[in-house]
DNA sequence: GGCTGAAATGTAGCGTAGTTACAGACTTTT
DNA sequence: AAAAGTCTGTAACTACGCTACATTTCAGCC
């Protein structure tokens, strides 16, 4: 019984504190990484251990070890060890989820499935709320927004486009950078420019926000990181996704977009009146009359 | 004393925190019983709280909780958050956080994240290896591959598309229902129709796929469960997820979807030959250097 | 029925673990 | 080579967990 609450359990909302670890290894601080080895070493070591006995095996000060516990995205020590318990009780020795090229399909599955769940754990610990609150209020106050995006980010621009029942104003996709200019460039005060991009360096996208802020239009980033593109924008959200350079790294920011979008078309949908909420009711019913079809 | 014989009597074993927990409550202490309804209440909560905030939930005094805690084997009140950690991360009954209407922001992007990421585990756990396997093994000999979907399945289709240089042969995404009559009347052997219709039952895309495989195509679909669809595809991936009725629940069955596009194409990649792979970098390289410009 | 002693619970204070502020050392940039 | 910024350690502080002790409660007994 044991075992089998083991397999059911395995992955459990994706926290897996020890591949977060190891997927930063590189890019740690030169003493957190110290620590970091040290806790990989031996895990378990670590669970019973004080700031100081961790701080000695790692041949660093205590502030150090603090400073790498919220490196990894816990907020102090106890949280750290309390990740830590759970990811090792979920038996995971074998989590190296950096994909071999031996592995069978299977495993692929696995590992990317964990993946993207320890990868989402991130982005969600990582995500500003007073940004988010922000984002939420203007675009309420929204007459109407387009969303701005290329490649993977105009797939989130386009998915953020089909919620405008949500959102409840009238929504655009521009996926095109001509398309782009000449929207940003007719938009006007009281509409919202939702700029899209992973790197946050695009310079097409960053002229797009340019444009649109200049005629005053308010203007929402969603990027990977704090870029360029942030200094073009009212307000910035960054989602921070666990990328490493491994050719075979799945884009999750795209997956952590989405759900980003999802929070806030369902927050604007939230502080709508409610004729309004039974107006979208409507709607997903006849969506899903429409769907539905006869047995063949 | 007492409480160690209980320790040695019990055996250090204990794995299961919370079973052992469960089965001691009926011979603890009046007031260690108290403790021991508020962790089993809702564990997960004891997992944030310190001595005195579990002493205030269960209306007893701060020792009480500790000697609780070695009544029930442990040393100390850390040494039980961490085994607590443990018990919870094996048998997780996920908590589905239904969304209220007084939610603010924060909450409703702590309870959208924590959706999504049981969904996925929830799909991993679902999800047909062996269809997968076969999947992989249709994409992989394919000479061309073309992805049917509408709505938001016509996002997963786009976004599978822009994944071809993983796949390593032409990709097509065809959202329009006139063009995708058009496309699947012209497919011919040893071309791979994928379709993807999260219920499954739309008419329309089911038409798509008799078309497809009627000219010799392989078809292969990914949908959300075991609907008509599935009578006209050589392989059926079903990835269900946890989609309650409820009006605000966000979609999480097209991240899914994307994730397992990631997979299969990851997959796909991986049977390529290395100079294919090389080749893969090259392009990521290139596509890294187009994005990136020169500080404004 | 009150008395006595053991068990159970609460009170108060102590020591240490975890945290934070600050300053020095080291890199990197101009 | 100077200056800015980053990284790391020192030192002081907060509060958390723990222990010793006082008080209460209850069971058995005179």
């Amino acid at each position: 019984m044991d075992t089998d609450s083991r397999i059911e359990g395995r992955g459990l909302g994706g926290r897996n504190i020890v591949e977060v670890i190891r997927t930063m290894r590189p890019e740690l601080r030169k003493s957190d990484r110290k620590v970091a080895d040290v806790v990989l070493e031996d895990p378990r070591r670590i669970l019973n251990a004080t700031v100081g006995e961790t701080a000695a095996l790692a041949q660093v000060s205590q502030p150090t070890v603090l400073r790498f516990t919220t490196a990894v995205g816990c907020n102090g020590f106890p949280d750290f060890k309390i990740r830590l318990a759970q990811s090792l009780a979920l038996g995971t020795p074998a989590t190296h989820s950096v994909l071999l090229d031996t592995d069978q399909p299977e495993t692929v599955a696995e590992k990317i499935f964990d993946y993207t769940m320890t990868s989402l754990d991130w982005a969600r610990s990582r995500l500003d709320k007073q940004a988010m609150n922000k984002a939420v209020d203007i675009l309420t106050a929204a007459k109407s927004i387009v969303f701005f995006g290329f490649g993977a980010s105009g797939i989130v621009a386009r998915d953020a486009q089909q919620k405008f029942p949500l959102f409840g104003v009238p929504c655009g996709a521009e996926l095109d950078s001509h398309q782009q200019v000449m929207v940003a460039s007719m938009m006007k005060e009281g509409e919202v420019a939702f700029v899209i991009s992973n790197t946050g360096t695009t310079r097409s996208i960053i002229e797009i926000a340019r444009i649109a802020r200049g005629n005053g239009a308010t203007v929402i980033c969603l990027t990977g990181s704090d870029s360029p593109l942030t200094n073009y924008c009212d307000v910035s959200l960054i989602v921070e996704t666990l990328e490493n350079t491994n050719m075979y790294t799945p884009t999750t920011s795209r997956i952590a977009a989405l759900v980003v979008i999802d929070i806030l078309s369902t927050s604007v949908a939230m502080r709508r009146p409610s004729e309004y909420q039974a107006r979208i009711h409507q709607m997903k019913r006849q969506l899903s009359d429409m769907r539905r079809m006869q047995p063949l």
